[in-house]
DNA sequence: AATAAAACTTGACCGCGGTCACTATTGTTG
DNA sequence: CAACAATAGTGACCGCGGTCAAGTTTTATT
């Protein structure tokens, strides 16, 4: 049912998302132009809207794509031991979804998807992400009196504040990784025997 | 120490805001234009960049302005009786901030200061409702081995989290307080006696 | 009252994301 | 192959946030 796609659109498409890949490794994300990405690509304006709705669009893509990898060396390591090597295991994540605070803004945007069919490469990764951290949960020292998947979204909760605060001039000097533990802390580790 | 202001300063930037005032009631703050502010407010465009850093900054004004309010309504209620009633004194804030998603895109921009010198008025409520609810939270039938402020930190970020995926097709549908009560019953309820 | 300096305002202009009526290319069908 | 849809690409154009050199008004000073 899908329309037919013409072998060109691919390669158009290619060079858009190699023009704006040598962009952003040379000057990052937030300075990526529409305009340069398709004056290096030898395209016409109009032919990047053609291929993406918007330019968030690419860079959900680009990001997601990112998001994607480290997610991948994740899966692979084994469940952590504790919260210290939890938040070890994540850290690479972090710091690459809070190296330009524009990344994390879009990332902030994108995280929920706008409707039901477009669900975006970012949003794919968040729902990703609880999956990975579940998988952790199941066994290891955490509490058990909630599922792993609830534990896992809050993990996501409390690491998106711990980044959050990294931004605000208030809470920076102490590093994220520092607020983080506190909270996972008072979050994954099973409380004192009585209240 | 600070350059004096004249008085016209005063009158011009009362104009802005109440020309933007009375846009935003009318067709909601994502459809407020500069252009169309500073038309109504009688000035120049460029009076309003004197004014304002930027629009966002004005945003950042008239969306803290609303949330101070109601965090001044929840100031004034008692000490909330367990996770139910805490949610619904916090509902009409979470109703404000999620009623239009960009304005929801905003407070999550603002949320944290660029600088130390210019935290905004979102930033500022952020802090304030943390300092709100940790009030509530040192008495009541909530967990006592961790400090209320901490725990006002996390009822913060879940509450992020709720709002998020009310954004997000795959969640909508449940609503966001149904949510909410299954992360803060998790967090704030003392856990069972033994692990 | 004259003058100078500082504070405030102005509007033409720019950058950049996004649109759309039109042209060009591709694949298909008789 | 020619005719013809369907699909892709084009670039002038628009909307809107933001800038800045120049002009106007206020306040301080003599």
């Amino acid at each position: 049912m899908g329309k037919p796609i013409q072998k060109r659109t691919l390669v158009t498409r290619g060079k858009l998302i190699a023009a704006a890949e040598e962009i952003i490794s040379a000057r990052g994300y937030e300075d990526m132009r529409v305009e340069e990405v398709v004056q290096k690509a030898g395209v016409a304006k109009g032919t990047f809207f053609a291929h993406f709705p918007d330019k968030d669009a690419l860079m959900d893509l680009m990001i997601g794509g990112r998001i994607d990898t480290e997610l991948d060396r994740m899966a692979q390591l084994p469940a952590p031991g504790g919260v210290d090597e939890l938040i070890r295991n994540m850290t690479p994540l972090l710091n690459f979804m809070t190296h330009e605070r524009y990344v994390f803004d879009v990332i902030l945007r994108h995280s929920g998807a706008a409707a039901r069919e477009d669900i975006g490469a970012i949003a794919r990764t968040f729902g990703r992400q609880i999956d990975v951290m579940a998988a952790w949960l199941a066994d290891g020292p955490f509490r058990k009196d909630v599922s792993p998947h609830l534990l896992a979204d809050g993990i996501q909760a409390f690491a998106v504040q711990a980044m959050a605060l990294h931004f605000c001039a208030l809470h920076n000097g102490e590093p994220m990784t520092e607020r983080l533990v506190v909270y996972l802390d008072a979050w994954l580790t099973p409380p004192p025997s009585a209240a």
